[in-house]
RNA sequence: GGGCGCAUAGCUCAGUCGGUUCAGAGCAUCUGCCUUACAAGCAGAGGGUCGGCGGUUCGAAUCCGUCUGCGCCCACCA
């Protein structure tokens, strides 16, 4: 079968993954080889694929179909994410856009709306990852929300419910008032905002509640807050304020009364020293009311608006409210001045809403010990982090812990089994049947229609965290009872996950706890942190930038293959990833270079009686050598979690060495055939190196391995094994590194002299030169012989290692140019062995250098000896 | 504000224990080639005071100090 002139990706790639799709080349089923187990970072099932999925993925790829081919059974477990707050936004958002307010629903019926976007919408991501090549084993493709997964989340509840480390408690909370929900702390984002810092005159009480002429005066950021004050608060060592003991002073506009308080926490020098205490709106304030015993008093909504207990500016919004009031103040005569300010503000991450500080009741899970023992899977080394660095950051987080807030106010999720009796007690069971049973133990007169269950949802990281283990068996988590099945006892631990730092704590860390407490053993043994795509100009990947490319778009344009090259390229592990699409490119030639190698070796008739030439033979020594050389570089990369150094590493060893070097050496000449020992050597070199770039290029590997002999039905070079390095002679391979040399060299003269490639050239060789590469040095070079000793006449000369060689180019050669160029290498020359001779001068260097360093300066100083001696020559030979 | 990390060629990055001709790679650039696998290519070439300063050492891109410029994590002085 001829070969196209010409790759088409686009093609091949929907015909390979469809053959191994049908003969189940990504599935994995326990048997007794050594499994090597991936777990994908699970996409919001909403989700649509982008370069961050594209980089997490093809290494997620790259790394299960090396294990592959390494004869392991590999088996990497593919699924969504129900991403509550995500989903259950853009679930509000579309029904927002055909005038369905989620306030009028039920919940029923806000879920069947959501599950309907979900069967419509949901896995698309997992769609595309086949376009990319993703050898997951799409037949354990698993959803977070399923049935399974989700009765392993309530599972686990009721599991550290019953251990005592659940909790429910009136907290301050992160209240996002976008997504009408408590977010945990780590779903703040800090960013500095401009705003104001208004300064306002709080006048001192008589007692009665009349304002007198005397005031103090506070700093805020938030003046619409001031109804809710609890008390001013001042530093007790701040003598300046020692005159407001025992006074009450009266909150401008409303005029109700309230205390000077005095606490350690009022930091003397900052704003006026003056503190108005907000118990309900501020977490540090809340703090203090605690210690002081101050009323809370709520005056904003779950919409961010003020309420009644806020008297005035009632059913505002916080910024309106917030300039409104000023104006108002400024009337009234309580405000003093206003300064711009610059102060960290809390965004939350999915909507970027304003955060509310907000007193409400939520569900926490106890972390410390889970924590310190996840530490210490790491410390210990049981858990390796690539890079390194991120261990830091990890024990920053574990030992600095927080008690998980795991309740959520929406509806797409996992409800919390917590039931309510009507007398308030709880009782937490994992289903309603048996929390009807638990209760009625309570209090026996109670019915099913009395008891209420919490509404809130959990946490989606709740049941990310099992991932690792509920996907295998989701029975175990919650039971730690239940006897782990086949697939948990065979697949976990798993080996590697690959995954961005930024969920280092929401997901890493919590999976670390969940093996611990579940599985009492790690998770994972190394986890690989990816950087963050960015477009060249270092900018992040972002719609509203629209820096961002599309990568099915990509992918259609130059092949699968060249978009994983190209993304890893450029990704050494831990480092940002600076995207540009000349990358893709780049991945593209190399296919065509792959591609076209192929037609020229298959393109090549065979004679089976012709002799092998010696060049030819040579070649195949040194390629031979190289490979199993490089096989060895490549292993010890892969080894070290450095696939960008293995990629490179191979594409040079393809490009550069076997198709500039090898293939030009043993290529026949214009209609001759080539030998049948050369040939076979040839097509075996060629097929060890697609198997070695076959992780990273699954398509173009297996069409080429398809067409380089018949093969057997159902066969894929997917389960071909990795090639192993054999023994290398290192010294042949330095020699040939000279023979190139000298050939880069004569190449160079030829294209000084503007001589014709064509044109055939006589060399000289003045020293020892081995024989067995001269054809090589002949053929690359267009060199008709070599000859010992020293060209007759005018001659050019270069220098290889110590060997002098020179070309006699008569005519050619501008004496005085030639002498001019020997001249200057002479005094570098002079000037290397000067350096040299200084250092083997100085006793303190040959006394405390160990003796390999001064052994090599010695041999430093002999080689440039020699290489004077040869310089000097040349010199008199041209006269 | 605290902690961690980074700074090497035009760009993106390697550089292991301080010592081997150590100053490297890929891309980009320049020059010459439509040579019968490939111009998405071939052959050749140029390009860096290893961020600045100081120190340790026989010897520093590498270790220490400091300054400058970036990045990340943490942190609600209202």
């Amino acid at each position: 079968m001829e070969l196209s002139a010409k790759y088409n990706p686009s093609e091949v790639e929907d015909k390979w993954y469809a053959y191994w799709l049908k003969n189940k080349c990504f599935h994995s089923e326990p048997d007794n080889r050594e499994p090597y187990t991936i777990v994908i970072p699970p996409p919001n099932v909403t989700g649509i694929l982008h370069m961050g999925h594209v980089l997490n993925n093809t290494l997620n790829d790259v790394l299960v179909r090396k294990a592959r081919m390494d004869g392991k059974n590999a088996c990497w477990v593919p699924g969504t994410d129900h991403a509550s707050i995500a989903t259950e936004s853009k679930v509000v958002a579309k029904l927002k856009a055909q005038g369905i307010s989620k306030e009028d629903l039920t919940r029923e019926e806000f879920l069947k709306y959501a599950w309907e976007w979900k069967e419509e919408h949901g896995g698309i991501i997992l769609q595309q990852l086949r376009k990319l090549g993703a050898s997951c084993d799409w037949d354990r493709t698993k959803f977070t929300m399923e049935p399974a997964l989700s009765d392993a989340v309530i599972a686990t509840f009721v599991h550290f419910y019953r251990k005592g480390m659940i909790y429910r408690g009136v907290r301050m909370v992160n209240w996002d008032p976008v997504a009408l929900t408590a977010i945990s702390d780590d779903e703040v984002i800090h960013k500095d905002t401009q705003s104001h810092f208004y300064h306002l005159r709080y006048f001192i009480s008589d007692g009665a509640g009349n304002p007198t002429d005397k005031y103090l005066v506070i700093a805020t950021t938030r003046p619409e807050t001031i109804m809710a004050d609890a008390a001013i608060c001042v530093n007790p060592a701040d003598e300046r304020y020692h005159w407001l003991r025992g006074k009450k002073v009266l909150i401008p506009l409303i005029n109700r009364e309230i205390p000077v308080i005095e606490d350690d926490y009022v930091e003397m020098d900052f704003g006026t020293g003056c503190l108005k205490v907000t118990p309900a709106h501020d977490a540090h304030d809340y703090e203090i009311g605690l210690r002081h015993h101050l009323p809370v008093m709520d005056i904003i909504d779950d919409h961010g608006c003020l309420n009644e207990q806020a008297q005035i500016l009632v059913g505002e919004d916080r910024f309106v409210a917030r300039k409104k009031i000023v104006t108002m103040l400024e009337e009234a005569g309580n405000l003093e001045k206003v300064e711009a300010y610059t102060s960290p503000v809390g965004y939350s991450e999915r909507t970027d809403a304003v955060i509310e500080p907000k007193l409400s009741s939520q569900w926490f899970l106890k972390m410390e010990e889970m924590a310190k023992e996840a530490l210490d899977c790491v410390e210990s080394g049981r858990i390796k982090f690539i890079p390194d660095k991120y261990r830091n950051i990890y024990r920053y987080w574990m030992e600095n812990v927080r008690d998980w807030c795991i309740s959520r106010q929406l509806w797409w999720g996992q409800r919390i089994p917590a039931w309510y009796l009507p007398d308030g007690r709880v009782v937490v069971e994992e289903t309603a049947e048996k929390a009807l049973e638990a209760a009625q133990r309570l209090d026996p007169s109670v019915m099913a229609a009395d008891l209420h269950q919490d509404e809130d949802v959990l946490d989606t990281w709740f049941s990310s965290w099992l991932w690792p283990i509920s996907v295998f068996d989701a029975q175990r988590p919650g039971h730690p009872e239940h006897k782990p099945n086949r697939d948990l006892s065979y697949y976990y631990p798993t080996n590697d996950l690959v995954t961005g730092p930024d969920i280092i704590f929401f997901w890493v860390a919590r999976m670390i706890m969940a093996g611990g407490e579940f599985m009492g053993d790690v998770p994972f043994r190394n986890v690989y942190f990816t950087g963050i795509v960015r477009d060249k100009l270092g900018r992040k990947m972002s719609k509203t930038l629209g820096n961002s490319p599309d990568p099915l778009d990509l992918i259609a344009k130059y092949g699968a293959d060249a978009v994983r090259l190209g993304m890893l390229l450029c990704s050494s592990a831990g480092n940002d990833i600076l995207y540009d699409e000349s990358q893709v490119e780049q991945g593209r030639n190399f296919c065509g270079k792959i591609w076209n190698s192929w037609r020229l070796i298959s393109g090549w008739n065979v004679d089976k009686d012709a002799q092998q030439p010696l060049v030819a033979l040579t070649a195949v020594k040194w390629f031979d050598n190289l490979l199993s050389r490089t096989i060895e570089t490549v292993e010890d990369c892969y080894a070290k979690f450095r696939i960008n150094d293995a990629l490179m590493t191979i594409y040079k060893l393809f490009w550069d060495d076997f198709c500039s070097w090898y293939l030009e050496l043993v290529k026949p000449a214009y209609g001759q055939a080539i030998d049948a020992v050369t040939y076979e050597a040839t097509t075996l070199f060629f097929e060890k190196l697609i198997k070695l770039i076959h992780p990273v290029m699954p398509f173009i590997t297996e069409e080429l391995w398809q067409h380089m002999e018949e093969r057997k039905p159902g066969e894929t070079i997917m389960f071909e094994r990795t090639p192993v390095a054999g023994p290398y002679d290192a010294a042949f391979l330095a020699d040939f590194e000279r023979t190139r040399e000298a050939i880069i060299n004569v190449r160079g003269i030829r294209a000084q002299k503007q001589i014709a490639p064509k044109e055939a050239l006589e060399l000289y060789v003045d020293g020892d030169f081995p024989a067995e590469l001269r054809p090589v040095l002949c053929k690359a070079a267009n060199v008709s012989a070599v000859h010992d000793g020293e060209a007759d006449g005018t001659a050019v000369s270069f220098i290889v290692g110590t060997l002098r060689m020179s070309i006699p180019l008569g005519g050619f050669v501008n004496a005085d140019e030639e002498r001019a160029k020997l001249q200057a290498d002479l005094a570098y020359q002079q000037k290397f062995l000067a350096g040299v001779r200084a250092k083997l001068g100085n006793a303190n260097f040959v006394a405390h250098a160990p003796e390999a360093v001064v052994a090599g300066e010695r041999k430093k100083e002999a080689d440039a000896l020699s290489r004077i001696a040869a310089l000097e020559e040349s010199l008199k030979s041209l006269g």
